[in-house]
DNA sequence: GCTAATCATTAGAGTTCCTTATGATGTGGC
DNA sequence: GCCACATCATAAGGAACTCTAATGATTAGC
């Protein structure tokens, strides 16, 4: 039946059919010509027709009609075999794929432009969609563990059934307005005033205000988002005072300044994770680690102006 | 290799990604669960990647992203052989194909348009082309043994080397003038009054010659040529006589008339000819035998307006 | 915890498949 | 005509594959 039909046997007939001879088309495919003359036999009781007539002497055997159809056929499976062998070997090298990320404000906004840039000029024709994870306490682990995603990025410790890499430390700062006198912002000293900042169904919310709870601080909301810049925006415009990780603050906004806190608050550990179960794609190996080599670069880079502001 | 790539592994493939599990897709496909493992087994190895993520314990094996490429390809491969398998399948049965056929003007005026209506009919979608083999002595036999033609038509003897159906006998007949006075035509007679018929390169215009020239007469041509409907307008035209084969006649032609000739000539053996070293297509056998009972119908028709003429 | 479901592995039998050696057959030169 | 050569098929044997049956290992879910 055709389920035994195997490429070695398409071979054998375009070899025949091309090199004129059983014999030359052994040499050519590394056989000798018995082994090709038992090939093209099995081939031939497989489609229940003669392939070739052979007449017997020293003269070529002729493709039949039969065999003049299945080489067409054989030429068009053939090709889709070679398609399929590139097509894996480009998957294998990681210059071909798809590639679903989960990710969030900070990091679209900080760390995949240059991350997928990147990634782009090793491996053109890749498609690479963004999935939101806002709001989703498990930073898409159901997701992951589902298949939805390949890869997403988490913030402080890592759930187990997830592999990661340590991407690093974002300090968590304040951001006040422009006109605000120098200095430190005194945590203490915020307690009456109002703060801006994440929604407390936000990771990043919940981390400020479990830390300030630590602290004996009970924070005062004016404005919560989920958005990082309407936050910042707020701020701009004298709504108060904003923590928030440094990552997700807009280093160019003229209207808001950077302060370190007093005391300073713990950073946001950065990851970047997917399921230990699955077998991550090379692309997606290629790009954690392109993740974090820019994460180690951006990180190192905005330590400098903050500290002395 | 993937030269050991073989439609069991692709469906193996196929029927887990389907089915979820290795257990069932063995059901389906009629092995033991052992079995598909292994197929898999091979495949990965062949491929160089883990297709399923397995987790142990009763939990269902997931595609990897290799995997899902993967299936992508043996969905495409498995299409293309069933479409093959198809293909010969209706190539099997004779209602697909190509056929090129050696034929020459009696035939293609008189015998083709029948029998390829029929041969329509019944398999419609196939390719049919014709090739004039007139003016060649060989009746495309040279064509026939290359592969070039499937099927000719031949006259008298069928040469060795080719397989044939005989097809009938068709009388050779006088045409003449439609005011010529009734009665058969005496050969004798025309000793002296010219001839008009086929060049003497054509076959039958030399079978013509030669049984005149055996009763010891020698013709006188006025017009020759390999057009029939030219050489029967010359006789409507009052040019002559023609002795023609019966089949070669128009016998809608009221300017001319159809009569036996004294003494009757032998008749022109008609045959349906193909290669005896090439397996024939089923189409052709089909159509082998579509043409001889078409032309049996049409002799016998033939017979009866002649003889009262 | 126990049950049930999952896949992998092992071992062995049956089958396939390739190589070597040989046979059969016809072509082409001499 | 005859011989050398080129062709493919076939036979036999050993190696490799592949399937089945039995078992093991692991874990989800009750």
């Amino acid at each position: 039946m055709w389920s035994e039909l195997s490429t070695k046997h398409l071979l054998a007939l375009r070899a025949v059919a091309e090199e004129g001879t059983f014999g030359r088309a052994a040499e050519r495919l590394g056989f000798t010509q018995s082994a090709i003359s038992q090939q093209v036999a099995t081939l031939e009781s497989m489609v229940g027709h003669s392939l070739f007539d052979r007449r017997s002497g020293p003269s070529r055997p002729q493709l039949t009609p039969a065999g003049t159809l299945l080489l067409e056929h054989a030429t068009t499976l053939l090709d889709a075999v070679e398609e399929a062998e590139r097509s894996l070997d480009r998957f294998s090298r990681g210059v071909s794929g798809r590639l679903v990320i989960g990710t969030f404000q900070s990091i679209s906004a900080r760390v995949l432009p240059a991350a997928l840039r990147q990634l782009y000029e090793e491996a053109p024709g890749i498609e690479v969609s963004l999935v939101d994870e806002e709001q989703q306490h498990d930073f898409g682990q159901a997701a992951l563990l589902r298949g939805d995603i390949d890869l997403s990025f988490a913030i402080g410790e890592v759930s187990d059934g997830l592999d990661s890499i340590y991407l690093g430390a974002d300090p968590h700062v304040a951001i006040v307005a422009a006109d605000c006198p120098p200095g430190p912002v005194v945590l203490e000293s915020l307690s009456g005033s109002p703060l801006v900042g994440q929604p407390a169904d936000d990771s990043c919310g919940l981390i400020v205000d479990r830390q300030l709870e630590r602290l004996g601080l009970t924070p005062h909301y004016s404005f919560r988002s989920h958005d990082n810049g309407a936050v910042q925006a707020m701020v701009g415009a004298g709504m108060g005072v904003a923590l928030m990780p440094l990552l997700s603050v807009n280093t160019n906004d003229t209207r808001t300044s950077i302060r370190t806190t007093d005391p300073v608050l713990d950073p946001r550990q950065l990851s970047i994770v997917w399921s230990r179960g699955r077998t991550p794609s090379p692309l997606a190996k290629r790009f954690a680690a392109i993740v974090a080599s820019v994460c180690a670069e951006l990180l190192a880079q905005l330590e400098l102006p903050d500290v002395t502001a």
